[in-house]
Parts: structure tokens; C-alpha cells; sequence
DNA sequence: CAAAGCGCTTTGTAATGTCAAGTAGTAGGG
DNA sequence: CCCTACTACTTGACATTACAAAGCGCTTTG
């Protein structure tokens, strides 16, 4: 068995999971609230938005500032280390903007790989 | 609606897919047959990884090669697409190597992120 | 000649995510 | 004053997804 410990596997689960990646490119822009993340990130529902803000708050990547109780204001922002996940989806920029390509006719899939 | 295409949008999906950047991951060092990309991932089921591959394989990610029927012998590879996403997990990896840190005691987490 | 490896596919089940609705409180329009 | 919309969520039912396990044809190794 290999139970040796990598941080590169680790945070690639950590960023595989559903939603992280557009929450994260969101925040990106600055602080936001709650509906303002769902919005930005398009089809997420609630209830998942709130476990993954949850789970990113306590992993320390994001920060939760409640600001008044009543009316609930809530603003959510990177932590430093999370606004180094910058070069990360900086990256995945780059390369979709050099690869990716709406297909204009219905070939099963949303978008298409080009060679570049 | 905002029905606009947008391509970091749409790659980020591709990309938060469970398995898919390990899988990528794995691949970035060689030619790989499918045995050995499941056990380089590790943990993933073999349906869920030939249907990965197919996709990526449709998406033009990653490419494949039967080199002979019986003994089926597939030689799955990246294409000069999937190859420059080395970037992104060249940037996880710089980011993950700077933040993640294996806990000592039991946190109720698998790892935990640091200031840097 | 049996065991182990290859590359998968099939079958059920368990975990996960999604949908819709509901909660508490304020602000604005009729 | 009431109705709607906004804030940030929670709850419970439902659908999708990924899981483990088994199996398949076939070769190489012991």
C-alpha cells in the first residue's frame, strides 16, 4: 500500500470537486455574497453552495465576514492563500482561450478541443 | 438567461470532473496503458475510468491507441492539447507544495492549507 | 495447468448532488 | 397594511453519479 502523503493529490481532489473552481473564479473578482456567488457560478443550488463555502472556510481559503446580522449580509473573500489559486485558474484561461471552441452545429458535447 | 458561451467557464467543468486531472496528471509523464493510469489515479473504478477516457478521448485530450486486439494492449496518450494543461497542474503543483500540509492530529480533514 | 495480468463491460447499490420549498427579517410599491 | 423581492441559508425528497464486485476473452508466467 501507499499511504505516503501528496499535497499535489490532495489539492487536486480538493479543487475536482463540483463547484470549487467556479466559486474560487468568482471570489477572484473581489468579495461577494451568497446569491452573488450562486449567480456568478450559474446552476449551483444552495444547500451545495453552502457545504462547499463551509468547507473552503475552514480549509482556509476563504473567509466568511458576517457584516449585520438583520438583514443578513454576508460577504464572502479569498484568503491570501486563496487568492494564490489565481495562477491556477490563470492558467486554465490561458489554455481555454487557446483550445476551446463552441461547435456550431450539435456534436454531443458543449464545446470542442482545438489544436491551437 | 446569460446563454453566452464562455470558454474558461466551460473548461473549468470539464476540468472540476472527478478523476479528470488526475488522470491528466498521470498521464503527463508517458504513454500509459489503462491498468496503469487506475493504479497512478487511485481509488478510481474502472467504469468510471473508461468513461472518462472516452470522453476526454472524444474531447481530443487525450488519444488512443489498440496496438493489438488479443492481448488487448491500449496505449492511451496525451495530445498536444492535453499536453500544455501541464500548466495547470504545473500551478497546483507550485500552489499545493506552498499551502498543503499533511495534519498531525486528526482535524476532521485529509490536509490542511497554510499561510505560505 | 493454474494464477495473474491485460482492457474493459455489466450489475446492483451506496453516496452525492439537485430541486423545490420553507424560514426569518428588512425594504419598497400599491 | 399587505404583497413582493431581497438577504442567507436549511430541510427533505428525488435523481444522478460513482462505487465495488464480478465476469469476459485471451496471453504470459510459474
Amino acid at each position: 500500500m501507499n499511504d505516503e502523503f501528496c499535497p499535489v493529490h490532495a489539492s487536486i481532489d480538493l479543487l475536482q470537486e463540483k463547484w470549487v473552481m467556479h466559486i474560487i473564479r468568482a471570489l477572484l473578482d473581489g468579495p461577494k455574497g451568497f446569491n452573488a456567488i450562486a449567480r456568478d457560478v450559474g446552476g449551483v443550488n444552495t444547500s451545495t453552495l453552502a457545504q462547499r463555502l463551509e468547507r473552503l472556510e475552514r480549509l482556509g481559503i476563504v473567509d466568511k465576514a458576517v457584516e449585520s446580522t438583520m438583514p443578513p449580509r454576508t460577504r464572502y473573500e479569498l484568503t491570501a492563500a486563496g487568492n494564490e489559486l489565481q495562477t491556477v485558474i490563470g492558467s486554465i484561461d490561458a489554455w481555454a482561450r487557446k483550445h476551446i471552441q463552441q461547435p456550431e452545429e450539435s456534436t454531443g458535447h458543449d464545446f470542442r478541443v482545438v489544436a491551437g
